[in-house]
RNA sequence: GAUUCCGUAGCUCAGCAGGUAGAGCAAUUGCCUUUUAAGCAAUGGGUCCCGGGUUCGAAUCCCGGCGGGAUCACCA
């Protein structure tokens, strides 16, 4: 008997114990091909009416609706729902009806997997259904599911608590379909851009996750430790520094889609792991990546779609070529009229505080415009829209801008009041590299705990000479998110990350037992709360006797009642 | 990390001038041979997140904790 099993968990575990004792192994081992799937015969079975003769279908029953001698059920499988008819007399042909009264509708339950063969036909009401002539148990489900359901585009009872549906992803996948569509077509933007970036020849990598160094982004690194070789690593905050090393060894163009990790704090927008794609391509700069980016995303779009406009939230997205392009300074002057070029600290500083951007002493002028920029003009830029030439006190690993000082050649691409990507003309002078790294480790030591580290063997590689390279990053989650009009990052990762679900402690039975207590009455105690023998030391003697005692009633069982010399030895033992 | 809201049956939720819990679906039992979220009827099912406090009495009020959502901060 499982007492902390709740009355429809014990339901099902006894239809189990049933159909095994009937013959039937409700786990078979054996293959069972389906020779169809449920969207193809809703959508073969509208087009030509005499086009399937028997199938072969497999899947979960996700309702079912008993009429005496004749039921309809849902099956679900992985392309969706269709309906199925059961008729006593077509499953059972002779004299024995134990397979329809018994197996079909005592011992199977909602969320069941089973597999079904018959004929396509058509109800009295116009639905396309399976006439089902044999039907196999493939696999038991011992949870109840909740039972969502939905008429005309209008879902009820619908399974919503967030917490439960990223613990238990696999539920949410189950009975929200528009869920699993989310991820297929995550799955399929990935496999465009991959599409995209293999067509021009550029080289899929993979560069080390575990490093003894982390760098190329300004984050705050995971650190773990390796036992043989007896050295902190840390996991990867970006792959920029080992993709440059391999433009310097001479491939012209790589890539990698990776998962990087950043110990920063957790939002709609940011999950500690999280997945880029970075793509270095020699003999290019930023402008020219520009173009790329628009021509990828507008792809992206396309292939998902079916047309450059998406929409997201309240907004129609249109990821049609060619993009609005602004500087940096040019788009705060087309948002708040000042013109900040040419401005030092403190008149950026008196600027800002004009603008109602808070400032604080340590923010330099690179700083000071990315707050400025960051208030007044990154969530009014809904529309895919270019945002080049940044401070050079941001950037340390983009080259300097061609024709203006105090700025590097980077770019970031924002769309619906968020940076999708980033990118620039790579830093390749060693020298001004080195100097750069040095001043990030200043700002290190005046506190600043995401300032970079400085990597000897990335400025070695530089050292012997690396092509002029376009480098660019996208964030996978992000876009993904815009493309599938999801509002948290948490929908659009299979298992974002969570708190551990707390889980009750408990001792063993053995504990209870070796103290005296009756092995039918471990249960009951479980049934009243008391899992571990602390509890049981506190409760008082008298209350728990007699709680257990009407406990023994209410469940009907068949043991002797307690007597208060047996309660008070186990609380004093 | 800060602010704020939420945590009641397997699921979705109601109950909160404080009087030991309700609905729909799901489940069980019976009837019913083509239904359209739900055929009909009956029945069972709850440590009201956890721990304290106030009170004759707490799901309800107060305090603390745990978990989650939203907003903000950091960051991508």
């Amino acid at each position: 008997m499982h007492l902390e099993l709740s009355e429809q968990e014990q339901i099902r575990r006894d239809a189990l114990r049933q159909m095994r004792e009937l013959g039937i192994d409700p786990y078979p081992a054996e293959s069972f091909p389906v020779s169809h799937t449920a969207q193809g015969i809703l959508e073969g079975y509208e087009k030509d009416e005499s086009a399937f003769g028997e199938v072969v279908l497999a899947g979960r029953m996700m309702s079912r609706r008993i009429m005496g001698a004749a039921s309809f059920t849902e099956l679900q499988d992985s392309t969706g729902r269709i309906q199925l008819y059961f008729k006593r007399d077509q499953i059972c042909p002779g004299e024995d009806k134990e397979l329809y009264n018994t197996v079909f509708k005592k011992l199977l339950d909602i969320g069941d997997i089973i597999g079904v063969s018959g004929s396509v036909f058509r109800t009295q009401m116009g639905e396309i259904t399976l006439d089902v002539k044999q039907f196999t148990v493939l696999s038991k489900s011992l949870r109840p599911l909740p039972v969502v359901k939905e008429k005309d585009g209008v879902v009820y009872d619908a399974f919503t608590d967030p917490d439960q549906r990223y613990r238990q992803r696999y539920l949410d996948l189950i009975v929200n379909p528009q869920v699993r569509h989310t991820f297929v077509q995550r799955s399929r933007m990935v496999n465009s851009m991959r599409e995209y970036l293999n067509a021009r020849d550029y080289l899929e990598v993979e560069t080390p996750v575990l490093q003894p160094l982390y760098g190329g982004a300004a984050a705050r690194p995971f650190k773990t430790y390796h036992n043989t070789l007896d050295m902190t690593l840390y996991l990867r905050i970006a792959n920029e520094l080992y993709l440059k090393r391999l433009i310097v060894g001479g491939y012209d163009g790589v890539y990698e889609f990776s998962k990087d990790f950043r110990n920063e704090g957790m939002s709609r927008f940011h999950n500690p792991e999280f997945t880029q794609v970075e793509l270095y391509v020699a003999y290019r700069d930023y402008l020219w990546m520009m173009d790329l980016v628009e021509e990828m995303v507008e792809k992206v779009a396309l292939d998902l779609h079916g047309t450059t406009q998406v929409q997201v939230g309240e907004h129609l997205i249109d990821f049609r070529r060619p993009w609005n392009r602004f500087t940096m300074h040019g788009v705060i002057e087309h948002f708040t009229g000042i013109d900040i070029s040419g401005m030092d600290e403190g008149q950026l500083r008196a600027t800002a505080e004009q603008l109602g951007v808070a400032t604080d002493p340590s923010m330099g002028k690179g700083k000071l415009i990315d707050e400025i920029f960051g208030s007044t003009c990154e969530g009014r830029l809904i529309q895919p829209t270019f945002i080049m030439d940044y401070p050079i006190e941001m950037s340390p690993l983009a080259k300097k801008h061609r024709s203006r000082d105090g700025l590097v050649e980077r770019f970031e691409a924002i769309c619906n009041g968020k940076e999708i990507c980033n990118s620039f003309s790579e830093l390749n002078d060693p020298i001004d590299q080195r100097q750069r790294f040095e001043d990030q480790l200043e700002l290190g030591r005046r506190g600043d705990a995401e300032s970079m580290v400085l990597d000897e063997d990335f400025l070695r590689a530089l050292e012997y000479g690396m092509p002029p390279t376009a480098g660019l990053g996208i964030g996978i989650d992000r876009l993904a998110m815009i493309m599938t009009n999801s509002p948290s990052i948490q929908d659009v990762l299979f298992f974002p990350q969570m708190r551990p679900e707390k889980k009750a402690t408990l001792d063993a039975d053995a504990a209870f037992t070796e103290l005296g207590v009756p092995a039918e009455w471990v249960p009951v105690l479980r049934k009243k709360g008391i899992q571990t023998l602390g509890a049981l030391r506190e409760q008082d003697p008298a209350k728990l006797m007699n709680d257990l005692n009407g406990l023994r009633k209410k469940m009907k069982l068949d043991i002797p009642a307690l007597q208060p010399e047996t309660v008070n030895a186990w609380i004093r033992s």
